[in-house]
DNA sequence: GTGAAAGCGCTAACAT
DNA sequence: ATGTTAGCGCTTTCAC
């Protein structure tokens, strides 16, 4: 275990001042040619590396920032991550990730953890436990304590700060409407993430297309639960009624109720077709490929660390207003729905 | 932006000396309970919390580990970090990640970026690049640097350190005996990953299945590529024989092959047997569910982490020796494989 | 052109 | 029981 190199250590071997050295290193107008040489020769042989944390103390700032995601197994984070990631990097900022596996708890210590100095700000998309019981103090918190918080995705009206999300709502309009125009007469409505704000919103926005294209909305056409299990416990029961167009909601409920209509002999698009909301590649795998309501979710990310990093690098008297990005879905067709003919 | 609390602060509001408020804030015995009882209730009023850059640069570490990964979109990544990540903040360590995206340049950078103090240590899997171009000169110099890397997954002999993986080879062997026990007789050998080392070895077990059970080695039943691009190229040529197995390295080979055979109206799993190396919800999604080669990512992910957390705390006399810690995988058997009767 | 000194916030050995 | 001091590694102002 050798020694690591500090100013201290070169400007000793080197004769010479600690604030010598570090002028010389910073390339300072203020040393001579030949010390800088000499010095910065030195540093490169010793591998001399400035401490970062030393530098952050001085600094009063990490350049790190806190991602804080409910599950990171899930393609939809996982993408937006990446896009967090990329924007983070190329802006200079390192990402110190959290995941709150949905709990509440998880979500308050791992805020506590990083609201210490160790980040700058956070990025966070809320946890399911946080979403349902409303309790949102911890994010206040942060933002009293004036560490920014950029939430996406699954947001909290309560908590005033930047939020980038998708336009839920509308997307799910324009996707039913889509199958409207397939002339599917009897549109199931299915979801497993009912007790999200994001679930809500694209059920309504759902309804609020069957309504405005003079459908009935079928209580019996409906599953509206809050998990995988519930869902496919329900799901049985929904092929006694004769579909022939499906919104979902959450990649589960698309999935699940492809496969079930396959193991029934139900042809799909011809019988049925299908729309969901997903990312991963996995929709473009399956037989036939998923058409899905696509997120764009490295653009979320982007976006989001855009955002935060704006912030906390605006100047004194320009720190923008909080603000909320609405990034654009994307229907994309592909073999779970026919090809429109007009 | 109220000021951030300080021991200073707190010391002056207090009219006691700065010493006296970190003793008492840290319980210590030598403070009276009368003064204790007064700071504690101050900063906790003041919302104060010790500012974490400063506690790292008195300790010399960071309570933080560097995580650098190939690919977070990759669901075996994405367990194996899930574990990496729960397993580290048990133990009260942070993780900071970084996406190589496959990129030896983002490798490189990423690890300068982090081995300046801001990381205790690295959990890794080599990108592809590095990994093909044999390139390990930054993981050598952060070990040296007395930084320390647990490689896992993909890992370079090259580089001593310590290393968990999955035994691959004999993982593949294990697959394709069940396949000739499922009396397959032309069993295909399908990977998209042949760069990789844990794609070779998985190629090479089944090989040498195929060799020990006595069967030949037809190169027109295999299709060794880099990417998934090549494989799908190359993939109706393999229908062109009459397979009734199949053995494929990746998910995405696995997936494929399977989706061309639906296509072609082959029934799986009676007419072909499928069997794919595969994490993720998906395998158990597919219609018919794809049987798999599991690979246990979030034992992977804590092992790999509480492997480096053991070396990080050891004391000095006490330093462990490099280890590699095999994690077993598991043969799930779904529907692409017929239930073997005997 | 070079160096001394203060300070970032905290801890801990050492006075008092 | 409380305070003083030094030091972690660095930057930066101010002397020389």
């Amino acid at each position: 275990m050798k020694q690591k190199a500090t100013l201290k250590q070169i400007a000793k071997e080197l004769n010479v001042s600690i604030s010598t050295v570090s002028k010389a290193l910073s390339n300072s107008p203020e040393i001579s040619e030949p010390t800088k040489i000499r010095v910065q020769e030195f540093a490169k042989l010793k591998n001399y590396k400035p401490n970062n944390v030393a530098v952050n103390l001085k600094n009063k700032s990490t350049k790190t920032i806190g991602v804080i995601i409910p599950n990171i197994l899930n393609p939809f984070f996982a993408k937006v991550f990446s896009g967090i990631e990329m924007a983070a990097n190329d802006r200079g900022y390192n990402v110190i990730t959290c995941i709150s596996n949905e709990s509440l708890e998880k979500e308050i210590h791992a805020m506590e953890m990083l609201s210490n100095g160790t980040v700058d700000g956070f990025i966070l998309s809320v946890s399911e436990e946080a979403q349902t019981k409303r309790e949102f103090k911890h994010f206040k918190e942060a933002i009293s304590d004036d560490i920014p918080v950029v939430m996406f995705d699954r947001i909290l009206d309560e908590v005033k700060c930047d939020k980038v999300i998708v336009d839920d709502f509308d997307s799910a309009v324009h996707a039913v409407n889509h199958l409207v125009k397939l002339e599917c007469k009897n549109i199931a409505l299915l979801s497993a993430i009912d007790n999200l704000s994001v679930g809500k919103l694209r059920a309504n926005g759902c309804k609020r297309a069957l309504i405005d294209n003079n459908y009935t909305v079928d209580e019996d056409l409906i599953i509206l639960t809050d998990t995988p299990e519930a869902f496919d416990a329900k799901l049985d029961a929904l092929f006694e009624k004769n579909i022939d167009g499906v919104f979902a909601v959450d990649e589960h409920a698309a999935v699940m109720v492809m496969k079930h209509a396959i193991k029934r002999g139900i042809k799909i698009p011809e019988e049925l077709n299908v729309i969901g909301f997903a990312d991963g590649v996995w929709s473009r795998r399956l037989t036939p490929s998923l058409s899905t309501v696509s997120q764009h979710g490295p653009e979320i990310g982007e976006s989001a660390a855009e955002m935060l990093i704006n912030r906390l690098e605006a100047k004194e008297e320009e720190i923008p207003v909080y603000n909320t990005k609405v990034i654009k879905t994307e229907l994309r067709q592909r073999e779970s729905t026919r090809k429109l003919t007009v």
